[in-house]
RNA sequence: UCCCCAAUAGCUCAGUCGGUAGAGCGAGUGACUGUUAAUCACUAUGUCCCUGGUUCGAGCCCGGGUUGGGGAGCCA
Protein backbone atom coordinates (compact mmCIF):
# COMPACT_ATOMS: atom_id res chain seq x y z
CA UNK A 1 0.00 0.00 0.00
CA UNK A 2 1.42 3.45 -1.12
CA UNK A 3 2.65 5.64 1.74
CA UNK A 4 0.43 8.77 2.14
CA UNK A 5 1.85 12.05 3.76
CA UNK A 6 0.36 13.56 6.79
CA UNK A 7 -0.71 16.65 5.43
CA UNK A 8 -3.17 15.34 3.12
CA UNK A 9 -4.54 12.66 5.14
CA UNK A 10 -5.54 15.88 7.47
CA UNK A 11 -7.30 17.59 4.11
CA UNK A 12 -8.54 14.13 2.89
CA UNK A 13 -12.37 14.28 2.60
CA UNK A 14 -13.02 10.91 1.24
CA UNK A 15 -13.67 8.79 4.54
CA UNK A 16 -13.55 6.31 5.71
CA UNK A 17 -10.74 5.13 3.97
CA UNK A 18 -7.99 2.33 4.56
CA UNK A 19 -4.67 3.98 4.67
CA UNK A 20 -0.79 3.68 5.55
CA UNK A 21 1.16 6.24 7.21
CA UNK A 22 4.79 6.44 8.59
CA UNK A 23 6.10 8.94 10.83
CA UNK A 24 7.79 9.77 14.30
CA UNK A 25 5.96 9.97 17.39
CA UNK A 26 5.30 13.28 19.01
CA UNK A 27 3.53 12.32 22.45
CA UNK A 28 1.16 8.91 23.40
CA UNK A 29 -1.33 9.06 25.60
CA UNK A 30 -2.15 5.59 26.93
CA UNK A 31 -4.49 4.13 28.75
CA UNK A 32 -6.14 0.84 29.91
CA UNK A 33 -8.25 -0.07 26.63
CA UNK A 34 -7.65 2.85 24.79
CA UNK A 35 -4.23 5.03 23.55
CA UNK A 36 -3.68 7.72 21.31
CA UNK A 37 -0.64 8.71 19.58
CA UNK A 38 0.40 12.03 17.86
CA UNK A 39 1.79 10.82 14.33
CA UNK A 40 4.45 13.83 12.55
CA UNK A 41 6.20 12.88 9.41
CA UNK A 42 7.11 17.02 8.71
CA UNK A 43 5.07 17.73 6.00
CA UNK A 44 2.75 19.82 8.54
CA UNK A 45 2.75 20.90 11.95
CA UNK A 46 -0.03 19.41 12.55
CA UNK A 47 0.28 15.93 13.96
CA UNK A 48 -2.35 12.97 13.28
CA UNK A 49 -4.02 11.60 15.88
CA UNK A 50 -3.89 7.14 15.88
CA UNK A 51 -6.38 5.65 18.02
CA UNK A 52 -5.23 2.53 19.48
CA UNK A 53 -7.85 0.22 21.15
CA UNK A 54 -7.28 -2.54 23.23
CA UNK A 55 -7.95 -5.02 21.03
CA UNK A 56 -5.05 -3.93 18.64
CA UNK A 57 -2.22 -6.71 18.85
CA UNK A 58 0.14 -6.16 21.22
CA UNK A 59 -1.44 -3.63 22.53
CA UNK A 60 0.32 -2.72 26.02
CA UNK A 61 3.50 -3.30 24.27
CA UNK A 62 2.84 -0.17 21.72
CA UNK A 63 1.69 1.90 24.31
CA UNK A 64 5.33 1.78 25.94
CA UNK A 65 6.74 3.50 22.23
CA UNK A 66 8.20 6.00 22.92
CA UNK A 67 8.52 9.61 21.89
CA UNK A 68 10.83 9.89 18.95
CA UNK A 69 10.23 6.50 17.87
CA UNK A 70 9.74 5.66 14.05
CA UNK A 71 6.51 4.02 13.10
CA UNK A 72 4.11 2.74 10.00
CA UNK A 73 0.53 2.47 11.12
CA UNK A 74 -1.75 0.57 8.92
CA UNK A 75 -5.73 1.40 9.55
CA UNK A 76 -8.54 2.59 8.46
CA UNK A 77 -8.85 6.89 8.40
CA UNK A 78 -12.08 8.11 9.63
CA UNK A 79 -13.98 11.16 10.98
CA UNK A 80 -12.74 11.65 14.90
CA UNK A 81 -15.67 11.75 17.20
CA UNK A 82 -13.96 14.08 19.67
CA UNK A 83 -12.42 17.72 19.38
CA UNK A 84 -9.28 18.48 18.58
CA UNK A 85 -8.79 17.05 15.08
CA UNK A 86 -11.26 16.94 12.02
CA UNK A 87 -10.19 13.07 11.21
CA UNK A 88 -7.94 10.56 12.89
CA UNK A 89 -6.61 7.17 12.46
CA UNK A 90 -8.00 3.90 13.87
CA UNK A 91 -5.05 1.45 13.77
CA UNK A 92 -5.16 -1.42 13.07
CA UNK A 93 -1.26 -2.66 12.76
CA UNK A 94 1.26 -0.91 14.13
CA UNK A 95 4.97 -1.82 13.46
CA UNK A 96 7.57 0.00 15.14
CA UNK A 97 10.82 0.83 12.18
CA UNK A 98 13.02 2.23 14.77
CA UNK A 99 12.08 2.22 18.72
CA UNK A 100 13.27 5.60 20.55
CA UNK A 101 13.54 4.96 24.31
CA UNK A 102 14.01 7.10 27.44
CA UNK A 103 16.75 8.87 26.85
CA UNK A 104 15.77 10.51 23.58
CA UNK A 105 17.03 14.02 24.35
CA UNK A 106 13.30 15.49 22.94
CA UNK A 107 11.18 15.73 25.79
CA UNK A 108 7.24 16.18 25.82
CA UNK A 109 7.94 19.59 26.82
CA UNK A 110 8.95 22.95 25.79
CA UNK A 111 12.71 23.08 25.32
CA UNK A 112 14.91 26.61 24.84
CA UNK A 113 16.84 27.27 21.55
CA UNK A 114 19.91 27.18 23.28
CA UNK A 115 19.76 23.58 23.89
CA UNK A 116 18.04 22.74 20.87
CA UNK A 117 21.12 24.04 19.21
CA UNK A 118 23.13 21.76 21.01
CA UNK A 119 21.02 18.78 19.37
CA UNK A 120 20.75 20.23 16.04
CA UNK A 121 20.67 16.91 14.21
CA UNK A 122 17.28 16.06 16.52
CA UNK A 123 15.70 19.41 16.30
CA UNK A 124 14.22 19.31 12.88
CA UNK A 125 11.91 17.16 14.91
CA UNK A 126 10.29 20.00 16.91
CA UNK A 127 7.25 21.99 16.09
CA UNK A 128 9.38 25.06 15.63
CA UNK A 129 12.22 23.54 13.68
CA UNK A 130 9.85 21.73 11.67
CA UNK A 131 8.02 24.87 10.80
CA UNK A 132 11.04 27.05 10.42
CA UNK A 133 12.25 24.85 8.06
CA UNK A 134 9.76 24.33 5.81
CA UNK A 135 9.29 27.82 5.74
CA UNK A 136 12.88 27.92 4.66
CA UNK A 137 12.12 25.17 1.52
CA UNK A 138 9.30 27.74 0.58
CA UNK A 139 10.91 30.67 0.76
CA UNK A 140 13.83 29.59 -1.85
CA UNK A 141 11.13 28.70 -4.26
CA UNK A 142 9.25 31.76 -3.81
CA UNK A 143 12.71 33.60 -4.55
CA UNK A 144 13.06 31.89 -7.65
CA UNK A 145 9.79 31.75 -8.49
CA UNK A 146 9.67 36.04 -8.46
CA UNK A 147 12.58 36.19 -10.60
CA UNK A 148 11.91 33.60 -13.01
CA UNK A 149 8.47 35.02 -13.55
CA UNK A 150 10.26 38.30 -14.06
CA UNK A 151 12.36 37.01 -17.02
CA UNK A 152 15.83 36.71 -15.05
CA UNK A 153 18.59 34.59 -16.06
CA UNK A 154 19.68 32.46 -12.69
CA UNK A 155 23.35 32.67 -12.63
CA UNK A 156 25.63 29.59 -10.32
CA UNK A 157 28.87 31.80 -9.80
CA UNK A 158 31.48 30.59 -8.46
CA UNK A 159 32.05 29.46 -4.93
CA UNK A 160 36.44 29.46 -5.32
CA UNK A 161 37.47 32.55 -6.57
CA UNK A 162 41.03 34.41 -7.12
CA UNK A 163 39.68 37.67 -6.25
CA UNK A 164 40.98 39.13 -3.01
CA UNK A 165 39.44 42.25 -3.19
CA UNK A 166 36.24 41.67 -3.33
CA UNK A 167 35.80 43.84 -0.31
CA UNK A 168 33.32 42.62 1.63
CA UNK A 169 35.23 40.75 4.73
CA UNK A 170 37.79 38.50 5.74
CA UNK A 171 38.12 35.43 3.31
CA UNK A 172 37.95 31.53 3.85
CA UNK A 173 41.60 30.26 2.16
CA UNK A 174 40.88 27.57 -0.02
CA UNK A 175 44.27 25.17 -0.46
CA UNK A 176 45.71 21.80 -1.25
CA UNK A 177 48.64 22.87 0.22
CA UNK A 178 49.98 20.18 3.12
CA UNK A 179 49.51 22.37 6.39
CA UNK A 180 53.29 23.26 7.27
CA UNK A 181 53.01 25.56 4.18
CA UNK A 182 50.83 27.50 5.55
CA UNK A 183 52.32 29.84 7.45
CA UNK A 184 54.66 30.79 4.20
CA UNK A 185 52.81 29.40 1.29
CA UNK A 186 53.52 29.48 -2.14
CA UNK A 187 50.47 29.73 -3.68
CA UNK A 188 51.75 28.53 -7.61
CA UNK A 189 52.60 25.90 -6.14
CA UNK A 190 48.94 25.24 -4.81
CA UNK A 191 46.00 23.67 -6.97
CA UNK A 192 44.80 26.87 -8.59
CA UNK A 193 48.44 27.89 -9.34
CA UNK A 194 47.17 30.96 -7.07
CA UNK A 195 45.54 32.09 -3.72
CA UNK A 196 41.96 31.17 -3.52
CA UNK A 197 39.32 31.46 -1.03
CA UNK A 198 35.49 30.78 -0.62
CA UNK A 199 33.79 33.77 -2.09
CA UNK A 200 31.97 36.60 -0.14
CA UNK A 201 29.73 37.99 -2.71
CA UNK A 202 28.98 36.78 -6.72
CA UNK A 203 28.47 40.44 -7.34
CA UNK A 204 31.33 40.77 -9.41
CA UNK A 205 30.68 38.08 -11.83
CA UNK A 206 26.79 38.44 -11.53
CA UNK A 207 27.73 42.31 -13.20
CA UNK A 208 30.17 40.18 -15.98
CA UNK A 209 26.36 38.23 -16.73
CA UNK A 210 24.05 41.18 -16.52
CA UNK A 211 25.98 42.79 -19.21
CA UNK A 212 24.77 39.88 -21.51
CA UNK A 213 21.65 38.67 -19.86
CA UNK A 214 20.55 42.32 -18.79
CA UNK A 215 18.56 41.20 -15.60
CA UNK A 216 20.16 38.50 -13.88
CA UNK A 217 20.55 36.94 -10.48
CA UNK A 218 22.37 34.49 -8.01
CA UNK A 219 21.28 31.91 -4.91
CA UNK A 220 23.83 30.53 -3.72
CA UNK A 221 26.23 30.12 -0.19
CA UNK A 222 28.46 33.07 0.98
CA UNK A 223 31.61 32.62 3.12
CA UNK A 224 32.67 35.77 5.99
CA UNK A 225 36.07 35.01 7.66
CA UNK A 226 34.79 37.19 10.15
CA UNK A 227 35.21 36.94 14.51
CA UNK A 228 30.96 37.67 14.54
CA UNK A 229 29.60 36.53 17.30
CA UNK A 230 25.68 37.88 17.03
CA UNK A 231 22.44 36.81 16.33
CA UNK A 232 22.57 38.36 12.91
CA UNK A 233 25.82 36.83 11.55
CA UNK A 234 27.01 33.11 10.27
CA UNK A 235 30.02 32.63 9.01
CA UNK A 236 28.05 30.24 6.19
CA UNK A 237 24.79 31.78 5.22
CA UNK A 238 22.90 32.04 1.11
CA UNK A 239 22.58 35.31 -0.48
CA UNK A 240 20.67 36.54 -3.45
CA UNK A 241 22.15 38.95 -5.84
CA UNK A 242 20.05 40.55 -8.38
CA UNK A 243 21.98 42.38 -11.09
CA UNK A 244 20.03 44.50 -13.79
CA UNK A 245 21.49 46.24 -16.74
CA UNK A 246 20.20 49.44 -18.22
CA UNK A 247 19.29 50.21 -14.40
CA UNK A 248 19.95 53.13 -12.27
CA UNK A 249 19.69 53.20 -8.44
CA UNK A 250 16.05 53.73 -7.94
CA UNK A 251 15.15 50.57 -10.61
CA UNK A 252 16.99 48.76 -7.60
CA UNK A 253 15.03 50.13 -4.82
CA UNK A 254 12.09 49.26 -7.13
CA UNK A 255 12.79 45.86 -7.33
CA UNK A 256 13.95 45.03 -3.81
CA UNK A 257 10.82 46.75 -2.48
CA UNK A 258 8.89 44.26 -5.27
CA UNK A 259 10.76 41.48 -3.80
CA UNK A 260 10.73 41.76 -0.05
CA UNK A 261 6.48 42.10 -0.16
CA UNK A 262 6.35 39.63 -2.55
CA UNK A 263 8.59 36.83 -0.38
CA UNK A 264 5.55 38.55 2.46
CA UNK A 265 3.00 37.82 0.32
CA UNK A 266 3.99 34.50 -0.32
CA UNK A 267 4.71 33.44 3.46
CA UNK A 268 1.08 34.64 4.45
CA UNK A 269 -0.64 32.73 1.55
CA UNK A 270 1.45 29.41 1.05
CA UNK A 271 2.98 28.79 4.91
CA UNK A 272 0.02 30.13 6.67
CA UNK A 273 0.12 27.07 9.14
CA UNK A 274 3.35 27.86 9.59
CA UNK A 275 3.33 31.45 10.06
CA UNK A 276 0.25 30.99 12.56
CA UNK A 277 2.61 28.81 14.81
CA UNK A 278 5.18 31.82 14.58
CA UNK A 279 2.46 34.08 15.14
CA UNK A 280 1.64 32.34 18.75
CA UNK A 281 4.79 30.68 19.95
CA UNK A 282 7.33 32.77 18.69
CA UNK A 283 5.81 36.69 18.13
CA UNK A 284 2.65 37.94 18.96
CA UNK A 285 1.05 39.89 16.10
CA UNK A 286 3.93 38.47 13.61
CA UNK A 287 1.63 37.99 10.76
CA UNK A 288 -0.23 41.43 10.75
CA UNK A 289 3.00 43.09 10.90
CA UNK A 290 4.46 40.95 8.29
CA UNK A 291 0.53 41.89 6.31
CA UNK A 292 1.22 45.97 6.97
CA UNK A 293 4.78 45.37 4.96
CA UNK A 294 3.41 43.20 2.28
CA UNK A 295 0.93 46.26 1.29
CA UNK A 296 2.37 49.50 2.19
CA UNK A 297 5.21 51.01 0.31
CA UNK A 298 8.25 51.60 1.89
CA UNK A 299 9.70 54.79 2.78
CA UNK A 300 12.91 56.48 0.26
CA UNK A 301 15.03 58.09 2.54
CA UNK A 302 18.38 60.29 1.78
CA UNK A 303 21.64 59.85 4.20
CA UNK A 304 21.80 63.15 4.04
CA UNK A 305 18.51 63.84 5.61
CA UNK A 306 18.58 60.57 7.96
CA UNK A 307 21.35 62.90 9.49
CA UNK A 308 19.39 65.35 10.25
CA UNK A 309 16.99 63.74 11.30
CA UNK A 310 19.03 62.10 14.14
CA UNK A 311 21.03 65.42 14.89
CA UNK A 312 17.26 66.00 16.18
CA UNK A 313 16.54 63.13 17.84
CA UNK A 314 15.54 63.62 21.67
CA UNK A 315 17.33 60.22 22.73
CA UNK A 316 21.12 59.92 22.75
CA UNK A 317 23.37 58.18 20.72
CA UNK A 318 25.95 56.27 21.91
CA UNK A 319 27.95 57.06 18.61
CA UNK A 320 28.24 60.75 17.38
CA UNK A 321 25.90 61.74 14.12
CA UNK A 322 27.62 63.74 11.56
CA UNK A 323 27.63 63.86 7.89
CA UNK A 324 30.42 61.76 6.40
CA UNK A 325 30.34 58.88 9.44
CA UNK A 326 28.63 55.84 8.75
CA UNK A 327 25.33 55.07 10.79
CA UNK A 328 25.81 52.60 13.67
CA UNK A 329 23.22 49.91 14.60
CA UNK A 330 21.45 52.15 17.13
CA UNK A 331 21.15 54.91 14.81
CA UNK A 332 19.57 52.23 11.75
CA UNK A 333 16.90 51.26 14.50
CA UNK A 334 16.41 54.35 15.15
CA UNK A 335 15.24 55.65 11.74
CA UNK A 336 13.27 52.32 11.07
CA UNK A 337 12.04 52.16 13.71
CA UNK A 338 11.18 55.11 15.43
CA UNK A 339 11.13 58.36 12.45
CA UNK A 340 9.59 55.96 9.55
CA UNK A 341 8.15 53.42 11.67
CA UNK A 342 8.56 50.81 8.96
CA UNK A 343 11.08 49.48 6.03
CA UNK A 344 13.18 52.28 4.74
CA UNK A 345 15.76 52.89 1.85
CA UNK A 346 18.63 55.02 2.91
CA UNK A 347 19.88 56.02 -0.34
CA UNK A 348 23.15 58.39 -1.62
CA UNK A 349 25.64 57.59 1.56
CA UNK A 350 29.17 59.91 1.49
CA UNK A 351 31.52 57.98 -0.80
CA UNK A 352 34.34 57.52 1.73
CA UNK A 353 31.95 54.92 3.70
CA UNK A 354 31.20 52.93 0.50
CA UNK A 355 32.48 50.50 -1.85
CA UNK A 356 35.01 51.21 -4.81
CA UNK A 357 32.49 50.30 -6.98
CA UNK A 358 29.41 52.26 -6.29
CA UNK A 359 28.82 55.07 -8.37
CA UNK A 360 29.79 58.49 -7.95
CA UNK A 361 26.87 61.10 -7.59
CA UNK A 362 26.68 64.11 -9.73
CA UNK A 363 27.31 65.69 -6.25
CA UNK A 364 31.09 64.29 -6.25
CA UNK A 365 30.43 63.77 -2.44
CA UNK A 366 28.15 60.78 -2.40
CA UNK A 367 27.45 57.52 -4.12
CA UNK A 368 24.63 55.73 -5.08
CA UNK A 369 24.63 53.09 -2.95
CA UNK A 370 21.21 52.30 -1.11
CA UNK A 371 20.39 49.95 2.21
CA UNK A 372 16.98 48.79 3.58
CA UNK A 373 16.67 48.75 6.77
CA UNK A 374 13.97 46.94 8.84
CA UNK A 375 12.48 46.70 12.45
CA UNK A 376 13.81 44.08 14.52
CA UNK A 377 16.25 42.87 12.17
CA UNK A 378 18.26 45.99 10.74
CA UNK A 379 19.98 45.86 7.78
CA UNK A 380 18.62 43.81 5.43
CA UNK A 381 19.70 44.67 1.79
CA UNK A 382 22.56 46.16 0.69
CA UNK A 383 22.91 47.30 -2.84
CA UNK A 384 24.06 50.20 -5.15
CA UNK A 385 24.30 51.10 -8.52
CA UNK A 386 27.47 50.85 -9.80
CA UNK A 387 30.04 52.71 -11.59
CA UNK A 388 29.95 51.92 -15.23
CA UNK A 389 32.59 54.65 -15.99
CA UNK A 390 35.84 53.32 -16.56
CA UNK A 391 38.21 56.11 -15.82
CA UNK A 392 36.11 56.97 -12.86
CA UNK A 393 36.30 53.39 -11.59
CA UNK A 394 39.63 52.92 -12.22
CA UNK A 395 40.85 55.86 -10.11
CA UNK A 396 38.74 54.86 -7.29
CA UNK A 397 40.47 52.05 -7.52
CA UNK A 398 43.63 53.43 -7.08
CA UNK A 399 42.61 55.18 -4.26
CA UNK A 400 41.49 52.46 -2.53
CA UNK A 401 44.49 50.33 -3.42
CA UNK A 402 43.23 47.40 -5.36
CA UNK A 403 45.47 46.73 -8.60
CA UNK A 404 43.42 47.22 -11.57
CA UNK A 405 45.50 44.19 -12.86
CA UNK A 406 44.17 41.67 -10.71
CA UNK A 407 40.29 42.96 -12.28
CA UNK A 408 40.79 43.33 -15.84
CA UNK A 409 37.58 40.72 -16.59
CA UNK A 410 36.15 43.28 -14.06
CA UNK A 411 37.06 46.22 -16.47
CA UNK A 412 36.46 44.58 -19.90
CA UNK A 413 32.53 45.26 -18.89
CA UNK A 414 33.15 49.10 -18.80
CA UNK A 415 35.43 48.92 -21.85
CA UNK A 416 33.13 47.47 -24.06
CA UNK A 417 29.83 47.96 -24.18
CA UNK A 418 29.16 49.57 -20.94
CA UNK A 419 25.82 49.95 -19.63
CA UNK A 420 24.41 51.97 -16.22
CA UNK A 421 23.74 48.75 -13.93
CA UNK A 422 22.88 48.56 -9.64
CA UNK A 423 22.07 45.57 -8.13
CA UNK A 424 21.90 44.29 -4.70
CA UNK A 425 22.70 41.62 -1.71
CA UNK A 426 19.73 40.58 0.45
CA UNK A 427 20.74 37.65 3.38
CA UNK A 428 18.12 35.32 2.93
CA UNK A 429 18.42 34.15 6.74
CA UNK A 430 17.84 37.48 7.77
CA UNK A 431 14.62 37.60 5.48
CA UNK A 432 14.21 34.13 7.20
CA UNK A 433 14.40 35.51 10.28
CA UNK A 434 12.33 38.77 9.69
CA UNK A 435 9.32 36.49 8.62
CA UNK A 436 9.39 34.06 11.32
CA UNK A 437 10.52 36.40 14.30
CA UNK A 438 13.24 34.01 14.90
CA UNK A 439 15.72 36.05 16.55
CA UNK A 440 19.08 34.07 16.56
CA UNK A 441 20.81 33.75 12.60
CA UNK A 442 21.96 29.87 14.27
CA UNK A 443 17.34 29.34 14.25
CA UNK A 444 16.91 29.38 11.03
CA UNK A 445 19.80 27.32 9.31
CA UNK A 446 19.62 23.22 9.84
CA UNK A 447 23.53 23.30 10.45
CA UNK A 448 24.90 26.84 11.99
CA UNK A 449 28.61 27.59 11.42
CA UNK A 450 29.71 30.44 13.35
CA UNK A 451 33.53 31.04 15.09
CA UNK A 452 33.92 27.72 16.93
CA UNK A 453 30.98 25.81 15.09
CA UNK A 454 31.18 23.47 12.58
CA UNK A 455 29.77 20.58 14.17
CA UNK A 456 27.14 18.23 12.16
C1' U B 1 37.79 40.93 18.92
C1' C B 2 35.61 44.21 23.01
C1' C B 3 31.81 45.03 27.12
C1' C B 4 28.07 42.78 30.38
C1' C B 5 25.64 38.35 32.36
C1' A B 6 25.35 33.17 33.26
C1' A B 7 26.89 27.77 34.11
C1' U B 8 23.48 23.20 40.01
C1' A B 9 19.22 16.38 38.13
C1' G B 10 17.49 14.61 31.18
C1' C B 11 15.31 20.07 30.56
C1' U B 12 14.04 24.97 33.04
C1' C B 13 15.58 26.89 37.41
C1' A B 14 15.77 27.90 43.19
C1' G B 15 19.62 27.31 46.75
C1' U B 16 19.26 32.13 52.89
C1' C B 17 24.83 33.84 56.83
C1' G B 18 30.25 29.62 53.88
C1' G B 19 28.16 24.02 57.33
C1' U B 20 28.13 17.73 52.15
C1' A B 21 21.62 19.94 47.47
C1' G B 22 15.86 21.15 46.21
C1' A B 23 11.33 22.33 43.02
C1' G B 24 8.64 22.11 38.48
C1' C B 25 8.65 19.65 34.02
C1' G B 26 10.39 15.18 31.70
C1' A B 27 11.44 9.81 32.66
C1' G B 28 10.09 4.95 35.12
C1' U B 29 6.12 2.10 37.72
C1' G B 30 0.94 1.68 38.89
C1' A B 31 -4.19 3.44 38.51
C1' C B 32 -7.71 5.70 35.51
C1' U B 33 -9.70 8.14 31.19
C1' G B 34 -12.20 9.34 23.68
C1' U B 35 -7.29 11.44 25.39
C1' U B 36 -5.27 16.55 23.35
C1' A B 37 2.22 18.79 26.10
C1' A B 38 -4.17 14.08 29.61
C1' U B 39 -5.01 13.35 34.96
C1' C B 40 -3.79 11.13 39.90
C1' A B 41 -0.28 8.35 43.09
C1' C B 42 4.52 6.50 43.86
C1' U B 43 9.88 5.97 42.49
C1' A B 44 14.76 7.08 40.75
C1' U B 45 18.37 10.56 39.20
C1' G B 46 23.90 15.18 40.69
C1' U B 47 31.85 15.39 38.24
C1' C B 48 27.03 21.86 41.71
C1' C B 49 31.50 23.60 34.08
C1' C B 50 37.13 22.95 34.76
C1' U B 51 41.34 24.47 37.54
C1' G B 52 44.14 26.81 41.41
C1' G B 53 43.53 29.52 46.05
C1' U B 54 41.27 31.35 50.93
C1' U B 55 38.96 28.51 55.01
C1' C B 56 38.31 23.68 60.18
C1' G B 57 34.75 23.53 56.14
C1' A B 58 33.20 26.23 49.37
C1' G B 59 27.47 25.17 44.96
C1' C B 60 28.25 30.01 47.58
C1' C B 61 34.27 34.01 48.48
C1' C B 62 39.00 35.18 45.25
C1' G B 63 42.37 34.19 40.64
C1' G B 64 42.85 31.71 35.84
C1' G B 65 40.36 29.04 31.98
C1' U B 66 36.17 26.78 29.10
C1' U B 67 31.29 26.99 27.31
C1' G B 68 26.66 29.54 26.57
C1' G B 69 23.56 34.08 26.29
C1' G B 70 22.86 39.49 25.46
C1' G B 71 25.08 43.91 23.40
C1' A B 72 28.98 46.36 20.19
C1' G B 73 32.15 46.29 15.87
C1' C B 74 32.29 43.97 10.82
C1' C B 75 28.06 43.05 7.47
C1' A B 76 23.91 40.18 4.63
Amino acid sequence: MKRNRVIDLLKSDALPQSIKVSGWVRSLRAGKDVAFMALSDGSSAATLQVVMEGSLPAFEELCKTGTGSAVTVCGVLRESPAKGQSVELLAEKIEVTGAADDSYPLQKKRHSFEFLRTIAHLRPRTNTFGAVFRLRSSLAHAVHRFFEERGFLYVHTPIITASDCEGAGEMFRVTTLPPQLAAAPDFSRDFFGRATSLTVSGQLEGELFAQAFTDIYTFGPTFRAENSNTSRHAAEFWMIEPEMAFADLMDDAALAEEFFRYLCHHVLGKCAEDMAFFDEHVEKGLCERIRKVADSSFEVMEYTEAIRHLKQATVSFQYPVSWGLDLQSEHERYITEKIVGGPTFLVNYPKEIKAFYMRQNDDNKTVAAMDLLVPKVGEIIGGSQREERLDILLAKMCACGINPDSLQWYLDTRRWGSTPHAGFGLGFERVLMYLSGMENIRDVIPFPRTPGHAEF
